[in-house]
DNA sequence: TAAACGTGGTA
DNA sequence: TTACCAAGTTT
């Protein structure tokens, strides 16, 4: 493309974009603070999703200097729900971060901005583009599918080195004025126009200049050739009470799957297990506990429900649900967790996997 | 470089 | 039910 095309291509994708941008609540205004706290929440995640989250998120925690100082539970009860919750993680650890080294004031170029924690190359063009008007491109899911098409670009957007590709191939159209509202446009008709499944190019601004459009072949890009195969895994969960009524709740472990997030106790069956075993007995439940926690377990049953499945990115787990009883003043040292009353447990941040697990548990309960 | 990391929606 | 998709980053 010449300069005049790339001219002409800035001026209809911005018109476009003046006439049919979205009213979104992180738009009302450039404030890094909160263009940041959306990049972070909208990564992987879409927009519909992100928006009661974001509302809610900026009510309880205005400016930079609140998210530095929330106490951690206030921080997942926020995040409750959305997912990936590292991301909740390392927006505080980076609060603290450009408080303490940047004097509470972000860093204005997608190079510094990169260097904070949860920040990666997308996130720092989207920041620096919106907020600080830097002119780099801000690459995508979205990014990938129309410039891919608008190139008719066959590059593998499985592989890492993508990324820096398109980042290349893209950097020549961000135009020096407005490259915030170029790279929002790029977003906005990634999501409406150029879409996977049945992209509306005769809608789309870009369709003149379209060089996959021109060949017929908009739905064979992007290319893309990884596939995930997810693993499946069987768990028994514990839903275990004392006699005052409050319920035994795990926190699991720094690594791995919803890492310090609380459930119930779960079991790995394959931990249970032996070479010929078919069949999990209530006793070989107990004197797991008691040998993996020096907890001593009672009325072991099998919940006559169906069993709860919940699907990761890269695994599967089907839940078994199985209720027991403890001794309110057991020893809880060799355990990782602790009691929760009812109104301790609402208050508590939970992943969904633990929601359904409750629901499920509420259903049975009702029924009975 | 590839795998790990959540969840909700759609075909 | 399975598979894939959606504003990626970290290790």
């Amino acid at each position: 493309m010449n300069n005049n095309e790339i001219k002409a291509l800035q001026s209809d994708f911005l018109n476009w974009y003046d006439q049919n941008k979205r009213p979104l609540p992180w738009r009302e205004n450039q404030e890094p603070y909160y263009v940041w706290l959306s990049e972070i929440m909208l990564q992987q995640t879409q927009v519909q999703t992100v928006m009661p989250y974001f509302e809610r998120f900026i009510q309880a925690l205005p400016t930079l200097a609140d998210l530095a100082q929330v106490p951690d539970d206030t921080l997942m009860k926020l995040w409750e729900g959305l997912g990936y919750y590292s991301r909740a993680r390392n927006l505080k650890r980076a609060a603290q971060q450009i408080m303490t080294d940047y004097h509470g004031t972000f860093p204005q170029t997608a190079a510094e901005l990169e260097q904070i924690i949860g920040i990666g190359p997308y996130t720092a063009g989207a920041i620096a583009s919106i907020a600080f008007g830097e002119a780099v491109p801000a690459v995508d899911g979205n990014a990938y599918r129309v410039f891919s098409r608008l190139f008719d670009d066959t590059t593998d957007i499985s592989k890492s080195s993508a990324r820096q590709h398109f980042a290349n191939e893209i950097a020549p159209l961000v135009p020096k004025e407005r490259p915030g509202d170029f790279n929002q446009a790029v977003m906005d008709l990634g999501s409406s126009i150029c879409t996977t499944k049945d992209p509306a190019c005769l809608l789309c601004p870009l369709q003149p200049y379209c060089q996959a459009y021109a060949q017929g072949k908009q739905l064979e890009r992007p290319v893309k050739t990884k596939k995930i195969k997810k693993k499946r895994e069987q768990y028994l969960a514990l839903v275990i009470h004392d006699e005052q009524g409050r319920v035994l709740l795990q926190e699991r472990p720094a690594k791995g799957v919803l890492s310090g997030l609380y459930t119930y106790p779960l079991i790995n069956e394959a931990n249970l297990l032996s070479e010929s075993q078919k069949v999990i007995t209530s006793t070989q439940i107990a004197a797991f506990f008691k040998a993996q926690y020096e907890l001593t377990l009672q009325q072991v049953q099998l919940l006559p429900v169906k069993p709860v499945t919940h699907i990761f990115t890269h695994l599967h787990w089907q839940l078994t649900l199985y209720t027991a009883s403890i001794d309110a003043n057991a020893n809880l040292a060799y355990f990782p967790g602790r009691f929760f009353t009812t109104a301790a447990i609402a208050e508590q941040g939970l992943p969904t996997l633990q929601k359904k697990l409750q629901a499920r548990f509420a259903a049975y309960q009702k029924n009975v």
